[in-house]
DNA sequence: CTGAAAGCGCTTACAG
DNA sequence: CTGAAAGCGCTTACAG
């Protein structure tokens, strides 16, 4: 009933349990012949090495660490949508497709030099890091630990880490040219605030775009908000009482795009005949508002699977010069979008 | 810059390696002077055991195995709704707690052999398994191993297994007590097929509710029914069109229930002032319906909570007479429930 | 191509 | 209470 072990594969094979090892890790130079007796009798006893010996012997597993760094209740829902758990999802999904196990390991939110040891002490590979805040010691800690690590939505570099995102910026291009091709001139952003990273490049893509159209950046049109759909509501309530002109708008986030779109509404401007709307994520509740909404899609399950590959290919695979993953967003036209009239 | 080893420790602190162990270890008996030398010098070098080499010789690690089955596309949500996800998040925080890492094993989608010897292999303490199906060759593999597991919602028990669930009955008992108590008496069920445990067991719960108020089973008011929104929709019209005298209805879950409304409304029958009605399981969807829903909560944080401890504390801990954990229900009155009229 | 030996870092009977 | 020794199951230079 117990495991068997190489010892008893080297008995049965009538070889050493070097030659075992050899031969069930494929590498090495050794005889076909020796090769097919060994793995025959390796099925028999249903050899399988053990993964603890191995991992101490080698110093390293095929196991990667995953983090999650977050504060609140269910930080991995995104304005009520599981937009990181399909992240997670693509992951494991990917892990699994190449073998590594992923661990969650426990007592890692005490003092940074045992959440540094607790990795090496784990033996892992690598380690993956999705945080939903951009500050945490932790970040730091992992950046200059000598394990590779590869972060989500986290703009953080080292010698042996790297990140992971969507092109925020290519993305509100999308959106505003989307909007320009429509013919509109007057289009205002409800910008998430400059100090987070999808705040910042979300507004700079838009700025591009409209530089590219010829088009100067009016100050009047860029409202800054929280990242919330009541942040938004409350932004464009103003702007609207400021601005009578303004045929299009960029939101930051899809959440803000449905505050966006309830102001609009108690205004009595329809959407899109009278103001066009364009929101980023593409989470499921686009589909729910009406109209459904016109945005720009996150490709979750290509950074969940770019991140893998990074980690495993370019981090712990050796290679030099790793640079970032910026997974491309799409434009999905929907309801809220229309020519000026 | 190589991690500290216990032989590190023993030399600073000026004893053997056993000592060091014993001391770190904190049961054996052992001076208290040599204690704290050798805390100090583990201290002094940021020493750590190496859980590898720990799980290597003990044959068994503070590592839980966890496996969610699954078809389909993000398995997890329960309608939409991420309910299975604040389960894991649960499982997550308290495994955390107890200092047991998690592990999400790769390759473990195989033969079956092959998947209890990975667990095996890996020296886990135990698994934790997460099925939306209830059927899976790997259920019954994982009950005659001899590794504890605990099975969240899925019936499966074994001299080292058992599961955790929700009181489905109970908690149909309490949605129908409910409406009992508001006066209703023509109370129709929307059952899930009884081939479903929940199903099943959520009529039961409903049958003896009615049984307890001395009140006979009409068959035509039960509705077996899928446990898609669609379904219930279509059994509710079927049911509209045979019975007119309804004053109130139990939904086998709110995703049914969504659907129910929506026939009523079509009906043009008011909520809850012509029919009452009473969903399962207290998704956020509840909140967005109009009227918002009336349901039986599922404590999804007790579950995961609940799977974790009895893994540990009774599975793993050795305790005998091991029984499945029920975790309550809670009936949650929202608008689509008042008096009969 | 193959084997004997050493070693990964720890714990645990066995003596004392 | 403490140490020397053996061993968990594997891999990998080192010889041959």
């Amino acid at each position: 009933m117990a495991m068997a072990t190489s010892k008893d594969v080297a008995r049965i094979a009538g070889v050493s349990r070097a030659t075992v090892s050899r031969a069930l890790s494929g590498s090495s130079r050794i005889s076909g012949a020796t090769r097919e007796r060994v793995t025959a009798a390796a099925q028999s006893v249903g050899y399988e090495p053990n993964v603890v010996a191995q991992s101490l012997v080698r110093q390293r597993s095929h196991t990667i660490a995953l983090s999650i760094f977050s504060d609140g209740k269910n930080p991995l829902l995104l304005g009520g949508e599981p937009f990181y758990f399909d992240v997670l999802e693509s992951i494991q999904h990917e892990a699994d497709a190449r073998g590594y196990d992923l661990l969650l390991p426990s007592r890692i939110y005490t003092d940074l030099p045992a959440y540094v040891r607790g990795l090496t002490t784990r033996h892992v590979a690598g380690a993956l890091m999705v945080a939903l805040r951009t500050t945490d010691p932790r970040i730091d800690a992992l950046v200059s630990a000598a394990i590779p690590t590869v972060f989500v939505d986290v703009v953080a570099e080292g010698p042996q880490a790297t990140y992971v995102t969507s092109d925020n910026i290519g993305g509100a291009r999308q959106a505003t040219d989307h909007l320009l091709h429509l013919g509109h001139r007057r289009i205002a952003a409800i910008s998430g605030y400059a100090t987070s990273l999808a705040g910042t490049e979300r507004l700079l893509g838009y700025q591009q775009a409209l530089a590219h159209a010829g088009l100067a950046v009016d100050p009047g049109l860029v409202r800054p908000s929280g990242f919330g759909m009541e942040d938004a509501y409350a932004a464009t309530v103003t702007l609207l009482n400021e601005r009578r002109d303004v045929t299009a708008i960029v939101a930051a986030s899809d959440l803000m795009a449905v505050g966006v779109l309830r102001a609009l509404h108690e205004r009595g401007l329809r959407v899109p005949h009278d103001v066009s709307l364009v929101g980023f994520d593409d989470i499921d509740l686009c589909l729910y508002v009406d109209p459904p909404l016109t945005t720009i899609r996150q490709d979750r399950a290509a950074m969940g699977r770019g991140a893998v590959r990074c980690l495993i290919d370019n981090l712990i695979g050796g290679v030099h010069a790793i640079t970032p993953v910026v997974v491309p967003t799409q434009l999905v036209i929907r309801g809220t979008t229309g020519p000026v009239t």
